[in-house]
DNA sequence: CGACGGATTGATCGTGCTCAAATCATGTGG
DNA sequence: CCACATGATTTGAGCACGATCAATCCGTCG
């Protein structure tokens, strides 16, 4: 089911103004250590949490990729973000979560017990500050992405977008995407052949290589030109 | 230059699910009154804060109305967040702000020293913890309103936002408008052409009744399901 | 090799945008 | 009080971007 390339896309995180799910790794984990380590593994297309579920705990991505989604009733989806390896997600402050999570490939993820986080955060101010930055980070993403999804084109959507992943990603300029076309169409607020029809039109004008469909080599200085702020 | 309907706009705030500013109020404003309680007015159309510039202070509303925004080089503009009485903004983790705030109408705010605020919270857990919930609170909006960006039409974005303003103002049914249809059309990723065309097939359709241009009476019944999730 | 799912490309359609004009509301000065 | 100016809103006509429907193309796996 899983293509290698799916499998291998696992890169450190860079840092960048653009991650949506933030790194408070630190003292949280410290905390983490203590509670619940148990790791577990989702294989691909697999519901990790429903939305409106309880949420009863906290994940944390090792290996693979998320994607956290709202559905309408006729089945309009929009997908708020994507986890990558090092991004906490499923943290909320309501008692019930607000996304649906699913595993875009097969993922690794450490799970931590939400309740005892909020024991944590109760008595370590560090905690609870750090539980504060990671959520303040996450809403600034959002509002990068509200400017996307309200007034950007197609093709400024996309290059923001792959910028976006190359930021995120380890190498520079080589982006291996785990998630559909799709996917990405999901995230934007676009379908799936406009999504195309835009990285093939960066192609064509030298913004990007592609070595297959997955695989995409940025032209940076090019790209960034199309994609105002 | 103000209509009086427009300096009119105080209503309280009702409970909701949909409003984007919290209120943390509570504990907040105990640690608020001993630092800094300066309120000030500013004029419609006045800026608050500009995007980038340095996080001195918090806002929250006392009355009229706030619109936060961002903007792409050529002027496209998208608004994040309408802020109402009550409603808290400009509190932000990171220390600059993050969209430029401006009076809708002319606006009473109270302010709060940023500084202070921090201090408080690097000593009482109370405060952190708070801080953390407002900020998820204001994520769950955004991410609410990516579904409405990313995939609604404008029938359903319009109806959605007649729906959320109904819900954070006084009088259920009710409306008075404090924002213009350009306002709103950057608010919902549309043009003031399109908000003003909606507005009026759900007037021919019973949704909805217009006192003037700015005063809406609302059919929750039908605008619901003309609106989605 | 053939089957399958994902991606690309093509042709056409439609929602929402653009450009433009008419209407309405509010405020000003005669 | 009314005529007029101004700005906001509504309405109209035509267009364009992205959506939809459909046909290949491609890579992977049986």
């Amino acid at each position: 089911m899983l293509s290698t390339q799916q499998q291998n896309f696992r890169t450190a995180r860079a840092d960048s103004r653009l991650v949506p799910q933030i790194s408070v790794d630190t003292e949280l984990l410290a905390g983490y250590s203590q509670t619940a380590g148990a790791q577990f593994t989702y294989r691909a297309e697999e519901e990790i949490y429903g939305e409106a579920e309880p949420a009863e705990f906290v994940y944390k991505v090792v290996s693979g990729a998320v994607r956290s989604y709202k559905l309408l009733a006729d089945g309009r989806r929009q997908i708020g973000a994507f986890h990558l390896p090092g991004d906490l997600f499923g943290l909320e402050a309501s008692d019930t979560h607000q996304l649906t999570a699913e595993a875009v490939v097969e993922t690794k993820v450490v799970l931590l017990k939400r309740r005892s986080l909020e024991v944590l955060a109760a008595q370590d101010v560090q905690v609870a500050y750090k539980l504060w930055t990671a959520a303040a980070e996450n809403l600034r993403c959002a509002e990068q992405r509200m400017l996307l999804l309200g007034r950007k084109t197609a093709l400024e959507r996309v290059a923001s977008f792959l910028v976006e992943m190359d930021d995120r990603c380890g190498a520079k300029g080589m982006i291996d995407l785990p998630m559909s076309r799709r996917d990405v169409a999901d995230y934007l607020g676009l379908t799936l052949e406009t999504v195309s029809r835009a990285i093939s039109q960066m192609r064509s004008t030298g913004m990007l290589r592609l070595a297959n469909a997955r695989h995409v080599e940025l032209n940076r200085g090019k790209l960034l030109n199309a994609m105002d702020a």
